[in-house]
DNA sequence: CCCTGATTTGTTAGCGCTAACATAATGAGG
DNA sequence: CCTCATTATGTTAGCGCTAACAAATCAGGG
């Protein structure tokens, strides 16, 4: 007689045994204690303490198509921004049945496809990617994947199921409208990664600038590497010593903000009078520098929050939920920026 | 005839049939193309592709008892320290087959035993779970879990299985001394969260101070919350502002270590000359702060990079691998302890 | 042209669990 | 005490895949 081994851990049928009921009983009673009577209920815990029970998931999923996995793809793991969200999304589903399998897509957009493939093997229970700029192939796998799916992080008009995030475009625009407003009139634009997101922080930002007549390219210093406070420093400095002009940076994230701030500080340039300098997101840190500094505050706890509550209406049936969920974002001006204009 | 529905998706037979082959045979040639010639192969390619068949990743990891997947705990997403150790384990398991399953525990050992738990009923391939004071079910449940184990961020007398981390009172320990040796003598702890890891920075930073006669208790100021850049500011004025003879602070953290740099500032109580200050972990910022400043570098990549080896010569049978693996630390001493004792 | 060994493909029986149906036990009401 | 509705437990047959064995095919030597 040919058997297979299995990993020699003790089964539902063990426990059964051990307990003198059937297995679908003990079934029952791990899942939904109230639908078995109190005396099997404590014989059956007895015998799962008694031999170290503990279920098989993939068994539970394949026989009754339910995973009970979330998937959840960030292009970065070390970023702050997606660290928050994750966070949010951790603890939204803490109390309830859902686990999280957490992918790290690189800001690649191919990568991002690959995982789009391998999370649905496991016929998950709802996805959440970050961005609206998933590949065509990505995007036909995740509508066909048969379960809510959540894009993060940005809103737009065309979602594959639901959305929740906010404008870039808007907050990059309203952060450079607020340097404007404070009187400064070279502003440079500094960035890292270069990203969907970050390019359209950068066309908000150009958006009004050109309003104003102000826009000046010369003024935009991007790179493609990846964010950091040194190279806010590195930025700043470059751009400060072509143009001596330059009164006030955007940078399209608070690393590079407070980076720019020190790479200031280093070369004796004094903030807020000399250079302005404004960030994106609003960390926690903007806050306690010395000056505080402008930024964007972004919901990036409620993103992750609202996410979770989306896929539980969609999972609970309730489909007249809406679609796009946009958050919004707060400008908090802060020392860093706070130049009288009549003051020039 | 009652029959269940499965989820509606193509099945491996559904693939079988398409290219006129039988299941085993699209099996195989999806896990090992090589065992299938080359003809069959092209048909049963072109029929995964027609059919957008995704193999289930649950069926698999019953039939062969072998889930892929490695389970991670770590005790926060938002702390860096861990981000980069994650980062770094998604980037060595990126190439191979195996999946993350990362779960959160934040800072609390039922938690995380709770969490043991669930991972294991995925039958993980292998486990990496931050810290070695698990309770004593969860290491009893790891220990019988019959897979690789490895225990990051510290090192330890008794390893579940592996280990891999460094030594967080040598830590503190060295980062005292420095200070010492630079002159100061008053010099204060700033610590938040306390959890086993920054507990222990602190006995070697009481050690250090206590070898030199130096160690006051009242120079320590210690809380549960969770750290910030802005705690590390409150901390620091409000033990200065408590004791004035107060010449420098070892903070737990890199962050508090800036936020203890802003306050200082804030209060007009000039870096290094009448403050020194030291952090932990030797963050990419500290370098860039100004002035830049002193930490203690930890190798938080080469922890996970380590683990994913560890495991991987494990799984692969290398059984007489290195148990215990430290990274060890090294002082980044910068401006912000340059003081010259004989100035004092 | 047959035999041997290697290679390729197929058949069968589970992996551990739960959906769907079946039956037994319990309780309320007449 | 018997009916009928309700609740508690059991039986059976898969979920989709792969291990183990079996058979078919192929290559080359005598």
């Amino acid at each position: 007689m040919r058997k297979r081994k299995g990993a020699g851990r003790p089964t539902i049928a063990d426990v059964a045994d051990q307990a003198g009921v059937s297995s679908i009983t003990v079934s029952r009673a791990l899942r939904d204690p109230q639908k078995v009577s109190e005396r099997l209920r404590a014989r059956i815990d007895a015998a799962v303490r008694a031999l170290h029970y503990i279920p098989d998931t993939h068994a539970s999923a394949l026989a009754s198509s339910r995973s009970n996995v979330v998937g959840v793809l960030v292009p970065s793991l070390t970023n702050n921004v997606f660290s928050d969200t994750l966070r949010a999304i951790y603890d939204a589903l803490a109390d309830g049945p859902l686990q999280v399998q957490l992918g790290n897509s690189r800001y690649c957009a191919a990568e991002q496809e690959r995982l789009v493939g391998i999370f649905l093997s496991q016929r998950p229970t709802a996805m959440i990617v970050s961005g609206i700029d998933q590949t065509p192939v990505a995007r036909k796998m995740l509508e066909q994947a048969n379960c809510p799916v959540v894009q993060i992080m940005e809103t737009g008009p065309d979602p594959i199921d639901m959305m929740v995030g906010f404008s870039h475009f808007g907050g990059g625009k309203a952060a450079a409208r607020h340097l404007i407003d404070q009187g400064y009139r070279h502003i440079g634009f500094l960035g890292a990664r270069m990203d969907p997101r970050t390019t359209r922080r950068l066309a908000g930002f150009k958006s009004a600038l050109e309003e104003a007549g102000l826009f000046d390219p010369d003024l935009v210093r991007t790179t493609t590497t990846s964010s950091s406070v040194t190279l806010g420093g590195v930025l700043l400095r470059e751009l400060a010593g072509h143009r001596p002009d330059l009164d006030a940076v955007f940078c399209n994230n608070d690393d590079l903000a407070l980076g720019a701030l020190f790479g200031a500080q280093k070369a004796g340039i004094s903030v807020p009078d000399q250079l302005g300098i404004a960030g994106f997101n609003d960390l926690e840190m903007m806050e306690a520098a010395y000056p505080t500094l402008t930024s964007i505050r972004t919901d990036r706890y409620g993103i992750g929050r609202h996410a979770v509550n989306m896929i539980n209406a969609a999972l609970e049936g309730h489909s007249p939920v809406k679609k796009i969920v946009d958050l919004g974002f707060e400008l908090q001006a802060r020392q860093s920026t706070e130049r009288d204009y009549r003051a020039v």
